[in-house]
DNA sequence: TCTGGGGTCCTAGGACCC
DNA sequence: TCTGGGGTCCTAGGACCC
């Protein structure tokens, strides 16, 4: 009986759980984004198979995907359909025995002692679609880096397995773009630096990717491209280090006045409605994005003496007074550093006990959940 | 064809201190 | 009369992920 790390990712989960309610819409191009119409300000969050036929990817802005795929079905996000979705496979995946970490909204890594971990795999797959009718490809490796990696080789609805022995086989000849942690940035400046295979990058030079990264990234690059990882699998979700709001607005703002008055209005909600309850916010973390698209941001420190809500909107103000409002503003956010669990005072003892009574299946948007973000946007373009 | 929202981690550069 | 070197902390920005 040996170790293995299986990474179950839900095959185009947003559209899956729409389908599930509009199964009249299966086998046509549909689209999840946004408030659902491609005419307004909004990026595909996830497409069907259909419409990635078509060329429509996640981050696609709405409008482009229309032109892409002008027959497809746009719908809005329903958050709380896909979390309760969410729950039921988790839900079920925790049934199985071994460490379970889930990694966001569509995924979760499950460390388990096997000797057969496909059949083990085309378990969770049946027992998942039969509790939920959602398909899901599993990838299987011997590290988190390998299981992810294998899971793309097997959508949809596959099962897929690299190890040691396999990862050169498969991987040398692959594009960098295929590892976790390249996105096109890194992929344009490794190809600046002659590496666009897997194969490469596990072969480059060490000194060269340090000067070209930074001293943690370039190495930690190279040990990806070569299947090494030795994070742990960990079934408990660290405290979050920092929970917030921003909103695009489908108007430019232009008025400072106006800005001021959405800025309060998002400080308000940080402070209400998504601060963990006994967290301690230690600033506030102000952030404009100027037409045509350039982002900015400044903070301020949270005054610990008032209470939360004013203290929060003090500091907001403050950091806003750091820019100059004399463009046309798109967005506003408001995002609040937290207090790190069990750092100081009194206080701080409420709140781990409250962390502590955090279900073992967390809500989707609850504050739990490990290293990745929120929302699901992230299917692979295809 | 204009480009969401929620996060994490890393880096560069400046301030400050000894 | 033109200046060191290291460490730490902070801020802003960037890249990435889901």
């Amino acid at each position: 009986v040996s170790r293995h790390i299986l990474l179950l990712d839900l095959d185009q989960f947003l559209v899956g759980v729409e389908l599930l309610r509009r199964p009249e819409l299966r086998g046509r191009p549909v689209i999840v984004g946004g408030d659902g119409d491609p005419s307004r300000r909004g990026v595909v969050a996830t497409a069907s198979y259909e419409a990635r036929r078509h060329g429509v990817g996640s981050g696609m802005p709405l409008r482009f995907a229309r032109r892409r795929c002008p027959d497809a079905v746009f719908l809005p996000l329903d958050r709380q359909a896909y979390a309760v979705a969410s729950e039921q496979v988790m839900r079920t995946l925790a049934e199985f025995p071994g460490v379970l970490e889930i990694a966001g909204w569509d995924e979760a890594f499950l460390q388990t002692d096997t000797d057969d971990p496909e059949s083990l795999a085309r378990r969770i797959q049946q027992r998942v679609a039969e509790r939920t009718g959602l398909s899901c490809s599993i990838g299987i490796g011997e590290n988190k880096l390998q299981a992810k990696t294998a899971s793309d080789f097997g959508k949809p609805g596959g099962v897929f397995r690299l190890d040691a022995i396999r990862w050169p086989q498969v991987m040398d000849g692959q594009g960098v773009r295929k590892l976790w942690g390249i996105g096109p940035q890194r992929a344009q400046l490794l190809a600046e630096l002659g590496i666009r295979t897997v194969g490469q990058l596990a072969r480059a030079d060490e000194t060269l990717l340090a000067e070209a990264f930074g001293p943690t990234i370039g190495p930690a690059l190279r040990q990806a491209a070569r299947g090494i990882d030795d994070s742990a699998v960990r079934s408990q979700a660290p405290a979050p280090k920092s929970r917030g709001r921003e909103v695009t607005f489908q108007s430019d703002l232009v008025e400072p006045a106006e800005i001021r008055e959405r800025l309060l209005r998002l400080a308000g909600e940080v402070a209400m409605e998504v601060l963990p309850a006994g967290s301690t916010a230690r600033r506030v973390v102000v952030k404009v994005r100027f037409a045509p698209f350039t982002t900015h941001e400044h903070r301020a420190p949270v005054d610990p003496a008032r209470a939360p809500r004013e203290a929060i909107a003090a500091a907001a103000l403050q950091a806003l007074a750091g820019f100059d409002l004399d463009r046309p503003v798109r967005l506003l956010g408001v995002r609040v550093d937290l207090a790190p669990d069990g750092s100081a005072g009194g206080e701080r003892v409420e709140r781990s006990q409250a962390a502590q009574q955090e279900p073992r299946v967390p809500e989707r948007d609850a504050p739990d959940r490990l290293g990745f973000g929120g929302e699901p946007g992230g299917e692979p373009a295809q």
